[in-house]
DNA sequence: CTGTGTGCAAACACTTTGCAGGTGT
DNA sequence: ACACCTGCAAAGTGTTTGCACACAG
């Protein structure tokens, strides 16, 4: 897990430290995006700065992309292959679905992305959010 | 517009006040999605605590919705006749989208609404979000 | 060795809470 | 008259900036 990582930091041009591993390691842990709460529980002996400027780098570098939506939900989750930047921008092919029951934060991977079109609009980057209820709380 | 602002406030059974007012009129100045600053940038002699609390009430009572989009990007936009509200949430049938250029943030009906479906997954509510060039900065 | 990352202190912006007084219905 | 809205003070939360030292390449 830690070469997986390390093999991470390096392709983005990030050097190895012991703290952004840890850091990577917790995103690793968790399957569903998390908040930088969350994060912070996980860790100990932590400089929150620290971990603030070690996030921002990680989202400008393509590492890990931030959900948010209304009502003060932020959540992050590591960026998977169908993932890229551009102009600051994060552009992805899956859905953002938040469970109402447990308020997990899921990126879920569809068949059929939709276009969309609208007269004299330029989009190129579309993205999706969604909520309900998860597969488990069902 | 007084009276239309009026009749709004009245619907939702909230109280027809001066300053409540005074802020409906500037979302209805502005065709787009406006921030918190720019409604203090058009407010004098305001009370920055009252026009929190007001526009948390306009967002309860789904007289407004608010955009978020990655990178602390927040605004707000008065609700169409799509619009409802339901546990907490707003569902809407348009589009939300970024402009690149101007920044500008526009509430866009489109003609087909995707349906998504997703396995074991109950999606009640999907958001569109969109970014690229608007159709005046072409 | 050089530039980047880290840790600490301080500052900053945004938002919430509590309460007294004012206002709408 | 009563409940709701407003304005002020204070506090809370999340985040950023500056600088000295430490560490990775």
């Amino acid at each position: 897990l830690h070469l997986v990582m390390e093999n991470l930091l390096q392709s983005k041009n990030l050097r190895i430290t012991p703290f952004r591993l840890s850091v990577l390691e917790i995103f690793a842990k968790h399957k569903n995006a998390i908040s930088t709460d969350q994060i912070e529980k996980s860790l100990k002996n932590f400089d929150r700065i620290t971990l603030y400027r070690t996030l921002k780098t990680f989202i400008e570098s393509g590492l890990v992309h931030e959900i948010v939506m209304p009502g003060d939900i932020k959540k992050l989750a590591l960026c998977k292959d169908d993932c890229s930047v551009h102009e600051h921008a994060h552009h992805h092919q899956h859905l953002h679905f938040r469970c109402d029951s447990c308020e997990e934060i899921f990126c879920l991977e569809i068949e059929h992305f939709p276009e969309i079109k609208y007269p004299k609009f330029k989009i190129k980057n579309l993205e999706l959010q969604g909520s309900g209820i998860c597969g488990n709380c069902r």
